[in-house]
DNA sequence: GTTTTAATGAATGTATACAAAAATAATAAT
DNA sequence: ATTATTATTTTTGTATACATTCATTAAAAC
């Protein structure tokens, strides 16, 4: 029990790891003794982390106890891009004046040349990961803690769906262009072109465009 | 130990009932033995409350181990506002059709009685309840269940910042006609004018309208 | 053979217990 | 008197343990 940090925290980061590789799947109710031995951990800071899942809507707790990892509806993910489409525009707007700094315009452009190479690799797994990346990021020099605080919880629910392909197969070879169309926009300052940009950039994952 | 229900859920509810009522105050830690043995349950439950309030913003960890009740700027005020702007019009709009049965109607209707009586009374407490029983109805009748999960957040933050008065005190008898306006924009289903209705009602309370 | 009932097994939910760490108080030294 | 250092007390964090409830299987009745 010597520990310098405590485990819950970890622990949540671990628990999504395995959904994201299919360890935890959809809808079967997480056998917390089996989890915790496999994480080398109690029962205890195992539920301290479902808890922080369940209010991030990871996890959803069953009828008669236990918890499983959450299933979506198809409304639920369309839930998810609206609200996505309506925060990423405050966030992306208060980091226009962090992106005047070079180093931060730097490891935009490194996130985006990392999505430039999973698409060349086809590699469907890396481009999603990029544009996570490439979100996250912004919403991070936003410096708007509350978003950033929804942000996290959203971006777990979408990389459930991605991995559960319940979501549209979208053709993700067309959002690579539109960073770069949305950096420009950012580096650029222009305003008035952004809500347009991100809605259009957010959304197509369910309606893909022709 | 012969429980019906678990015990973490309505122990979280009862933490937000202390912070509401003084017991709980910001920026200290939170004695876990203390608040336990005062709601008559074990460190367990209330642990794994805590966790949820921490990811509702509610409380957040200090640097060394334990929590306290968050203490919010006045930028993290803004923030709140900035997101309810941006979200509630989309739950809104998604309320209309549910607005068209009369059950729905008497029930809003309802609730803002109960905001007119509380500013006859000059209750200022009353005044914000109602004005959240308000909202958080509107949000439920929209169906969106991401919006109503970060809504559940949302209104425990504000509810904090409100009792703690770091927020500019609003004349909250305004917020009455405000209400009555968005009702009948709502009931007529006037789509173009609920942005407009919304952002003018949720943001007054850190810019105060002449 | 099907359904109902009992019985066994497993899994959750929480209380107790203990070790590590932090905060506080007390003592010593300058 | 003030600061530094040590000792004491509190408090967190987690493991263990147990009671209750849920699920599954076996048995019995019809």
């Amino acid at each position: 029990m010597s520990e310098l940090a405590e485990l819950a925290h970890p622990v949540t980061d671990r628990i999504v790891d395995m959904i994201a590789s299919g360890s935890l799947v959809r809808a079967e109710r997480i056998k917390e003794v089996e989890v915790s031995e496999k994480l080398g951990v109690s029962r205890i800071p195992l539920r301290e982390a479902m808890r922080t899942l369940e209010s991030q809507g990871v996890l959803e707790a069953r009828e008669r106890g236990g918890m499983n990892v959450r299933a979506f509806t198809a409304a639920q993910i369309q839930e998810l891009s609206d609200v996505r489409a309506a925060l990423e525009p405050i966030a992306m707007r208060a980091a226009v004046p962090a992106l005047q700094e070079k180093p931060n315009r730097i490891a935009l452009n490194a996130i985006i040349e990392e999505m430039k190479w999973a698409v060349e690799q086809r590699d469907r797994r890396g481009i999603a990961a990029a544009d996570i990346d490439f979100h996250s990021f912004l919403i991070e020099l936003s410096g708007n803690d509350l978003i950033g605080n929804i942000w996290s919880g959203l971006r777990l629910q979408m990389q459930i769906v991605f991995r559960l392909e319940l979501c549209v197969p979208t053709n993700l070879e067309h959002v690579a262009p539109k960073h770069l169309a949305l950096r420009d926009v950012l580096f650029r300052g222009d305003l008035d072109g952004l809500e347009a940009s991100i809605a259009d950039h957010v959304r197509p994952e369910i309606r893909p465009s022709t």
